[in-house]
DNA sequence: CCCAGTACTTTGCAATACAAGGTATCATAA
DNA sequence: TTATGATACCTTGTATTGCAAAGTACTGGG
């Protein structure tokens, strides 16, 4: 057991939920996406974004369209659906919910 | 996709956090931890804690005492060790920055 | 004696982050 | 033309772990 863990594990809950934000403010492509999470300090490796970006694709929170790139390979720029919006919605209050739940069950106060 | 799923998710990641900050509160059994759980809407179930409450006190961060009742078979009654206590304090620290990143990262601002 | 209530435990499953490696495209330079 | 390096996307295998469901065991009342 070591605190890198859960750092990692808390890290999970959360992912898809910053991913959605990020993906609302711009359209963004992968290693945007990368930056901005390491920017955070909620580092993510490729291996783990592209199965979860075609996770969210596939259940209609996402849609991409390709674009040429003037250094490399074209890239997969990605926006929210109507659905992704909504779901985004649902995935802030939820983030409140958790953050009061939490600081709930974790004040100082003994019970 | 279904947003329960999303808040299964992100109740994972804080688990253990507010489970070890409960006990470090006062001495519980498993039954006095779902029902604070619950009071503060993070539905666990039985079988999601206990084997939680084993691989905490493998990893050497709890402690436990048997205890009589007069209602039924004895209790567990789990407490923090001293490594415990370091790890809730660690623990406290990686939330905090988790709250940060996530404000960070989904705040309103266009980037 | 059985039954209901309480408490702890175990088993099997499904989801998923990650490490590691792979494939494909483009520009530059020998 | 070929080699190299940078960039970008994808796939496979593994380990972790929350959860549903079922099981074991202790207690007291009818």
């Amino acid at each position: 057991m070591n605190i890198e863990r859960v750092k990692s594990q808390m890290r999970k809950g959360v992912l898809e939920y910053c991913i959605l934000s990020i993906i609302s403010k711009d359209e963004v492509y992968a290693s945007d996406i990368l930056q901005t999470l390491k920017d955070a300090k909620l580092i993510v490796v490729e291996g783990t974004l592209y199965p979860l970006l075609t996770r969210l694709k596939n259940d209609g929170l996402l849609n991409y369209r390709w674009e040429e790139s003037t250094s490399g390979p074209p890239r997969k720029y990605y926006g929210l659906t109507e659905m992704g919006q909504k779901f985004l919605q649902e995935m802030d209050a939820t983030w409140e919910e958790l953050v009061a739940s939490v600081n709930q069950t974790t004040s100082k106060t003994k019970k």
